[in-house]
DNA sequence: ATGCGTGCTGAACGAGCGTTTAGTCTGCTG
DNA sequence: CAGCAGACTAAACGCTCGTTCAGCACGCAT
């Protein structure tokens, strides 16, 4: 049995932290890996901390083992994350209802990091997203909110991936002050491409159907709803079978 | 002056290989950086170059000046090969274009690696991307092929971050058999989304301007961008048929 | 022939890494 | 009280890293 909480009172420190030192520990790498990576030393992680490299070894095995103890901390952050709020995620903008609260800075760094690196949990947050946007959208098309595509599945992958690697490449090129602030991050991202998002998702980029039609005559028959094979060239985009 | 050339016959190999040691240093620099990312260690590079490790410090001074060695080197290759390419990149799909013979897969996967570190390549491909997108897509718009936004250089670095980020999301998260094979890797993901990214720059992906007009009333005056002077509230294309 | 510059190597150095070991301290339990 | 278990540390081990060093081989000018 561990004693959890007895030995901590002998902290000399100020104030009174009421984590287990395992917590501790754990928390200091999040921090850690959120903000230089998973290349992160143990030594650098214990200091943070407040103990011995040792004694992360002694509680988590290995830095492995501790990567593997931060991801599943951060998994069930976020599955807890979206229980409290569920349907406010509608958008499909799961990260901005994460990124909230600035205390939750570090664990949204974490998994930034993570999609980054192609982690297990970047991993899981990006499947996570692909299939609540599949629920939403779905329930957009049919209330006549979205325009339904050919492949549902391949759109909402490809808005999942756009929107998740344009904020990753905002936050490489045009990093603001303090690139650990999460939460400022988000907004200046969304400040600088809201917009020119929400301009192509209203009226689109091409103002005709050529390019697309072209394509669809070129690749056969896409896998939902029949190819109109009678492409008669350069149709203006509206007058669409808007469902 | 250097000899470059006399000391090289030494090399009692099959094939002749007519490059400077210099250079041969340089290009498995490239490959394994592209490869495995700017941590490869010099030991490695050195044996894929056939040579000690020290031989690579007697060269280039430092790895970290090898890696601004590699980077001028692999700037000058994108420089040549636009010059070549003049209008072809047309599309602002400039990675297509580069990406087309096998030998240069090396150094298109160095730029992608370097885009995804935020390193000196990645940043300035990203913005020749940015710079050529502006020229390319106002002339579309003036011919009519494309529609105008309230805020043209925000649109065109969205929609750069956006494909080269959804990219490298697809690299990352559904890498095919090779990773290093960039010309599957660019057809694998061309396969995938290039029906999601038509269709969505064709007929956008919202049937209603509702919360784009809901949006600018939020900010206020759209940023000072050129389009100031017809931005009377409806961009002359979409008859918006509101359900 | 001699000397020199240069390409090049094997061995080693020092620093940093993850991890191990041996041991101390402390609170609980019999 | 004795003894034990577990939190915890200082020191060190073994490894890889980038880099240095001393020296070898060889083409070229003197």
């Amino acid at each position: 049995m561990r004693s959890e909480v007895g030995s901590q009172g002998r902290s000399g420190g100020g104030v009174a932290d009421d984590r287990t030192t395992r917590a501790r520990i754990r928390d200091a790498a999040v921090r850690r890996f959120a903000s230089v990576g998973f290349g992160a030393s143990v030594r650098t992680i214990a200091a943070d901390a407040g103990v011995s490299p040792a004694l992360v070894i002694h509680h988590f095995g290995s830095k492995e083992k501790l990567h593997v103890a931060c991801d599943e901390h951060v998994l069930a952050w976020i599955a807890e994350a979206k229980r409290a709020n569920m349907g406010k995620a509608a958008g499909g903008q799961l990260l901005e209802v994460l990124a909230q609260a600035d205390e939750m800075a570090p664990l949204v760094g974490y998994v930034l990091r993570s999609v980054q690196a192609g982690g297990a949990v970047g991993r899981s947050f990006v499947e996570h997203m692909v299939e609540d946007a599949v629920k939403y959208t779905s329930e957009a098309v049919e209330q006549g909110l979205a325009r339904p595509s050919l492949d549902e599945e391949a759109r909402v992958r490809y808005l999942v991936y756009s929107s998740l690697g344009s904020l990753l490449m905002a936050m490489t090129f045009d990093p603001p002050d303090d690139p650990q602030d999460t939460t400022a991050v988000m907004r200046r991202f969304m400040g600088d491409m809201y917009l020119p998002m929400l301009e192509l998702f209203t009226q689109g980029f091409l103002t005709t159907r050529r390019m697309l039609d072209d394509y669809l005559l070129y690749v056969g028959d896409p896998p939902t709803g029949g190819a109109r094979a009678d492409a008669d060239g350069a149709t203006p985009t509206e007058g669409d079978p808007a469902a």
